[in-house]
DNA sequence: CGTCTGGATTTCAAATGCGAACCCATTCAG
DNA sequence: CTGAATGGGTTCGCATTTGAAATCCAGACG
């Protein structure tokens, strides 16, 4: 039961498509996972390696495109008694992506937790009951996703 | 101005986050141009072929894979006149990511879509003006990003 | 001075990726 | 019946990317 309207072809073209170019830049195994841990608050070279456990080569790749393509802030800090070190925070750019990784870990825990209680979840600041990723009109109210319209331009 | 502590370590390890699972199902850059595709309407593979333009291999392992964690159902279409031929369209599973994507356009049409119009936008049936993703409390109302809280089990 | 430590680059085998060509079953045209 | 066309793959080499380990490098510290 699909309501999806078969399609040869999207209605946009990937090189013009904004879908297209963030998952150039985010969609990548890795990247998703550095992202997550920075997400956390993980920030420096050698904990980022110890948390995916990826190589250090792919590491240090990885963050420098995020670097370049500006989700991550490459700064230095310095704990009393050692030399500077540099750490990657995330830009505002990057922090936007919050609300995404949020709805997938959401999604993750719907379709793949196998019915256990998620091990993270949200709420709002003072309140103790879950708040969920959705859509919202103009007045910040929830739109329910069967009453999305794609709007095409032109 | 991060307001993200400093962590060395994530508080929940990948291999229970579903957060890390998900990543692990859909974060492939191919895997995403797919879905996009499909969300989009296209359900065959030639015409996934032609649209992302990648190796017919790759497509091949990948929509095995999207139907083997269940995200695509395969089945047989047959127009009049020419023998039945699988298709791949979306799973309530794989529906249930289109939030996910509209929200990552949305990211991409913010920061990558060097101030042109987006392409594509999205409203309320029946309404003209643009709806965002965001987060909602239980009642469906928007909790701005500043109140959310992570809550870890135990 | 030599050592330690966090942050990275070099090296090289193994895996994955790519592109093109090929295969297979069916349907249609002659 | 023969032959081309069509949609949906698989096979085959080669190029790139990965992974794991070893190495390098700069500054603090004894």
């Amino acid at each position: 039961m699909t309501q999806i309207p078969l399609a040869r072809r999207s209605p946009v073209q990937p090189d013009v498509c904004n879908l297209a170019k963030a998952i150039d830049v985010v969609g990548d195994r890795w990247t998703l996972l550095i992202l997550r841990a920075a997400l956390y608050g993980v920030r420096r070279f050698d904990d980022f390696q110890s948390e995916l456990g990826c190589p250090r080569t792919v590491l240090s790749g990885r963050l420098k495109s995020l670097v370049d393509d500006g989700l991550l802030t490459k700064r230095s800090y310095k704990s009393p008694g050692k030399r500077a070190r540099p750490e990657y925070v995330l830009s505002p750019m990057g922090l936007s992506l919050r609300p995404i990784l949020i709805g997938l870990t959401q999604w993750g825990d719907a379709w793949l937790g196998k019915g256990e209680t998620p091990p993270i979840s949200f709420t709002k600041a003072g309140s103790k009951s879950a708040i969920r990723a959705a859509f919202v009109d103009i007045e910040g109210r929830e739109v329910r996703p069967d009453q999305i319209r794609p709007v095409l331009r032109g």
